[in-house]
DNA sequence: ACATTATTTGACTAAATAGTCAAATTTAAT
DNA sequence: ATTAAATTTGACTATTTAGTCAAATAATGT
């Protein structure tokens, strides 16, 4: 873990807040600067290009996201509180970014995947690697719940992981696109639970 | 239904065409003019800004998507089949428009509307809109589901098609964002009638 | 045929944007 | 304290982009 200077890592902070509140295409590197506080000869200094920037980002955002999802995902929990925390989670941060931007941001690696991932190659890479990973969250959670004998074993731990995390993206989705935040509350643990064939009752409390 | 002008017909199908497979912000005017072989001039002749062309091309285009899905969805199909047509429409465009772009191009009301809802109340505005006409063809075939005995109806036929559409848009999304044609054809009906509770089995030949 | 309206042309401006660079300054190492 | 490396500064260029406009051309109605 190399220590990241101060002002590159204020870019890199900067442009994930942008990316992720706007959108790629919308986010000009003059803005990121600005905002940031920095000059222009300074992100050049650290960064050769928007793009450059945006795969780094992609790459110090994650670092920081994996260790909360490896948490959320801690075998030692029940497999059930793990979506539970799952869905707490999400709703929490959207809630907060809303709170902060006045919109619900969704997923930032399906909204740049979106915008971006038919345009470039590296970009499009590095949010595969994510998709994967946290399906095999989902997977290995799944099969534990198969293990415990909670849910019944018709359909494989990683289809139904691959169709509930596309599920969850489409909730995702469809609450930033209508900017509504109950969305995420009303549909993402009851479809979640649903595709998965966890029992639904009411919500554990956190 | 008022005759549009050959150019202007143009420059909108051009421009859904453009944004559909890049980006609503990686296309500019000027790339919009080059490829429909219109002068600048001409273009602002019909259209205000990007903005405004952008908002009569979705106006414009679900004029011409609004009849193949009430075809799709027609109440005197079996509900079963609505689905299943459905599924296989989505499949062949996305096909088509793979061959033509080399990429998957996902839904078009989606990708603009994660890149430009919170930029943009008209553009949110006629998005919801599409979203709310479609889900209700969704629920309308799930009530006739369940009227025909072939469900049951424990969840409301509103909830269902609201979950079962979010999974759609999720499915359309992962396709884009992974450049995957396959996904759609394995994933989309599989997980749609798993949803809806329809018994899932081989497709019946369209 | 004539007048009116719609459309097209192409050159134009102004602003935004990406990217460069040498010199000045700060930080870290010996 | 001195040197070397890293960082910051701010002014600079070149290109792209949105948008304007008056004149020329084409289409339409009478």
């Amino acid at each position: 873990m190399q220590k990241i200077p101060k002002t590159k890592e204020n870019l890199l902070n900067t442009a994930i807040s942008l990316v992720w509140r706007n959108s790629y295409g919308l986010v000009t590197i003059d803005d990121i600067c600005k905002e940031a506080g920095v000059l222009k000869g300074s992100f050049y200094h650290y960064f050769g290009s928007k793009q450059d920037l945006t795969i780094q980002s992609l790459d110090y955002f994650y670092t920081s996201v994996r260790p909360m999802f490896e948490n959320i995902f801690s075998p030692e929990k029940e497999p059930v509180q793990r979506f539970e925390d799952y869905c707490n989670f999400v709703y929490k941060s959207q809630k907060e970014l809303k709170a902060l931007y006045g919109h619900v941001c969704g997923c930032p690696y399906a909204s740049l995947g979106c915008e971006m991932s038919n345009q470039d190659d590296e970009i499009k890479h590095r949010i595969e690697e994510v998709f994967t990973l946290t399906q095999g969250l989902f997977a290995k959670t799944i099969k534990d719940l198969i293990d415990d004998g909670l849910i019944d074993e018709k359909a494989k731990p990683t289809d139904k992981a691959h169709k509930a995390y596309t599920y969850v993206i489409g909730v995702m989705m469809m609450a930033r696109i209508q900017n509504d935040l109950n969305l995420i509350k009303r549909e993402m643990r009851s479809g979640l639970f649903n595709i998965i064939g966890i029992n639904v009752k009411t919500p554990k409390p956190a």
